[in-house]
RNA sequence: GCGGGUGUCGUCAAGUGGUUAAGACCUCGGAUUGUGGUUCCGAUAUUCGUGGGUUCGAAUCCCAUCUCCCGCCCCA
């Protein structure tokens, strides 16, 4: 027996409504506010992802599905803001006129062992937003996912932001961090040991007690808590704050708030679930000033944010599966197809019976499937009528062709 | 990569060494040969994730292996 890849999974058709529900607002949030859908392959070449995401991350070092061909290193995408900026530069569409906005959706990629809310290959949607450095476009992103979310019917969520600085002040930043945590280096878990030379700002991340523990001490504290960005950047939160505040949006500041990725600079926000166990980001996303530069186009600000589809998923309200407008009850297979085309081409939702059940039976079928039972017996078909059950109410009624259109 | 749990019909399950592996839902058929959703009856696992082993005898014990789930790391 053949099975699904572990960490893979099919979308049954019973889960269809909602993942449609989740395209569908997608496209209609997006696209008022001026947001056009872009679709880049699912592979690109592996230096892509290299240097978009950064090789000291775990997604680029340990997650990426690599393989050759042609003498050609490929990667299956494990996340998609490098693909779209790879598209950005290499369509010019610098030129045109900022902001340029896009989004997508698509399966993504990591090697990494499944749990709750984590596959191999899951479903992201996103936005990026080019060319605009004001605190503006970071608000409206910020929105724009706030307000997706909710007409997705999920409430509970928690915004978080912070902001990292420019390179600037957060190489500044760093050493006064590792400055201070000296003392306590031995003391550290051996990832945050790592941390402390690759990544010193990740080490804000970590989760084992004890670290946490040495975070807490006032001096540690001070550095963390302490105004460490510069004017600029500064600036650029207070009035991301003051819009976001305009726009009815609740929100915490969380100094601890590092995303896991390179590129991120300034702006980066988490939104979370309680709901979902300890994968509990459903959104996470941040400004990437100098990604676009960095993969050999024009010095282009940007800012974006992706979201899991299948955590999504788990949060949403599950529903019930529509029924068929009608079904068709009839031993004349020849009349049923015929009928079930004319009815199709104006557009009603109806199936019928391929398999020669008794009547009862159709009846049953359609009493399960369907909205009304349309019934094209010998008695129909001899005296020119249909007659139509509402098996709701159990009204039946005996209808001509043009009425049936109306009714169902 | 590390840790914990799990695996019996399409689904949910009972069963913890002894003759034919409960039950429920779904599906299919009949009661009801042109009227369903209620009811009643019936059918559907030579087999218990896979491969070995122990035993007169294994779904039940042992070993190996795989799956899925949960947690760590990391992320959406």
């Amino acid at each position: 027996m053949i099975k699904v890849q572990k960490g893979t999974k099919d979308i049954l058709p019973q889960e269809m409504s909602l993942w449609h529900k989740m395209e569908e607002n997608a496209l209609r949030i997006f696209s008022n506010a001026g947001y056009q859908e872009l679709r880049t392959p699912i592979f690109e070449a592996t230096e892509l992802f290299a240097r978009g995401v950064g090789d000291t991350t775990d997604i680029v070092n340990k997650e990426m599905y690599t393989f050759e061909k042609s003498e050609r290193s490929l990667t299956l995408r494990p996340e998609n803001t490098a693909g779209v900026v790879r598209s950005f530069i290499e369509n010019g569409m610098h030129r045109l006129s900022a902001p340029i906005k896009l989004w997508y959706k698509g399966p993504m990629f990591r090697y990494e062992r499944p749990q709750a809310g984590r596959q191999r290959q899951f479903h992201q949607v996103g936005v990026e937003m080019f060319g605009i450095k004001d605190a503006t476009a970071d608000a409206e992103v910020i929105e724009l996912a706030v307000s997706y979310l909710k007409s997705l019917g999920l409430n509970d969520l928690e915004v978080e932001i912070n902001s990292l600085g420019c390179p600037a002040c957060r190489e500044e930043f760093k050493n006064k961090l590792k400055e201070v945590l000296k003392p306590y280096y031995n003391e550290l878990c051996e990832d945050c040991k790592n941390r402390y030379e690759k990544n010193p700002l990740r080490l804000l991340d970590c989760k084992v007690e004890d670290c946490k523990k040495i975070f807490e001490k006032p001096e540690i504290q001070a550095v963390i808590q302490g105004e460490f960005i510069c004017e600029e950047c500064s600036e650029h939160f207070e009035q991301l704050k003051s819009y976001l505040d305009a726009l009815n949006i609740k929100y915490n500041v969380n100094k601890l708030l590092v995303r896991g990725l390179d590129y991120y600079n300034r702006t980066v926000f988490e939104i979370k679930s309680n709901n979902l166990g300890s994968q509990n980001a459903v959104c996470g996303g941040g400004r990437y000033d100098s990604l676009v530069k960095n993969l050999g186009g024009e010095d282009t600000p940007a800012i974006g944010f992706a979201m899991g589809m299948e955590r999504l998923y788990s949060l949403m309200q599950k529903t019930e599966p529509e029924k068929l407008s009608g079904y068709i009850v009839s031993s004349d297979k020849t009349e049923s197809l015929k009928l079930a085309k004319r009815l199709r081409d104006n557009n009603k939702s109806i199936d019928f019976d391929f398999t020669g059940k008794k009547f009862a039976k159709q009846m049953e079928k359609a009493a399960k499937v369907a909205k009304y039972a349309i019934i094209l017996g010998e008695d129909e078909i001899k005296s020119g009528y249909i007659s139509l059950k509402n098996l709701e109410t159990s009204e039946q009624t005996k209808t001509t062709f043009e009425e049936l259109l109306n009714i169902l």
